[in-house]
DNA sequence: TTGCTCCTCACGTCACGTGAGGTGGC
DNA sequence: TTGCTCCTCACGTCACGTGAGGTGGC
């Protein structure tokens, strides 16, 4: 690991494609790619091939592999990015940002709570496989359907899906 | 919209290919799509092109829609699926059941704290922008990467990526 | 005739995954 | 010589999106 002075006195660290992947939960393939698309900047090193990361870059990608999780897509990413140096002064900027994070802000509400349904519902679900493991009617697999066990509320959908057959 | 009736003579609703789009939050061709690979299944009407679902179908496609949100690739909900079918008996079936989506289940949990502090995140960045909409400052907008405000505790990730250029 | 909903191909897209084949310092 | 990490094409994949062109009842 390199580092080398920068303004202020700062010990710079400089961070190679793997490290911004193992760093970031991503590969080398997305570092590689975000880096193509723009998203983030490297400087060559001295052999000139290989790249080098400030930062600073990690703390980008960290926020953008987070926002890609929250449903974002790249193209709305970028125009996130672009969104101030569209604007002619800090308030519009500023209000401008707001109204588009703040959508997303809901957005990401919104999906949280879907997540969390599904967890709630496989959790039900996972409560009725709990009697279910003692079970020892011969009418398995065909019978699960008409079994008062799979009456557990909450887990309808997932008998459906994964029980009833 | 058709009924018709079904074992003990309850109600059987049918459903159309628009109608699942609808009251899943999905659309047309997904519906068809997941259809063409059998994750749910349909009878075609009497006019012989149309299809028609019954409503556990339903209950089934929101299920698979809320689990490709969370993160599961069509393969892993088939899988899943699948599961039952291949297992002896029901303490077996149950018990692989249960290993395998406990990690799911951990899984979603770990990706619903990451969307928390991605909205943790976002809140702490909107929360600095409450003053940029009534900054002055002639420097925008390169000089904002000096400006105290964008010191704001929490948002120093999207400060890098949407504000400091 | 218009409008609505459904249909079947079939090519396009997004965000990478996955080899193939090669380099460079310990 | 082996092993590790990095590299550049370039084709593949997954889960649909998106027209093109057509049907059928009000």
């Amino acid at each position: 690991m390199s580092t080398g002075g920068s303004g202020k006195g700062a010990l710079q660290r400089w961070l190679s494609t793997g490290e911004m992947a193992r760093l970031s939960g991503t590969t080398l393939r997305t570092v590689r790619f975000y880096e193509a698309e723009g998203l983030i900047t490297s400087r060559t090193r001295e052999d000139g091939t290989h790249r080098k990361f400030p930062e600073r870059e990690l703390h980008k990608l960290q926020l953008i592999s987070d926002l890609r999780e929250a449903g974002l897509s790249l193209q709305e990413i970028k125009d996130l990015i672009a969104l101030k140096a569209g604007c002619p002064n800090a308030a519009r900027a500023a209000s401008e940002m707001t109204a588009n994070l703040c959508e997303r802000a809901t957005g990401i509400a919104r999906r949280i709570e879907a997540l969390q349904r599904v967890h709630t519902e496989l959790s039900s679900f996972l409560e009725m496989l709990r009697v279910c493991k003692g079970c020892t009617h011969p009418q398995f697999p065909a019978g699960c359907g008409e079994c008062e066990v799979t009456a557990q509320p909450g887990a309808e959908r997932a008998n459906e899906l994964f029980w009833k057959n």
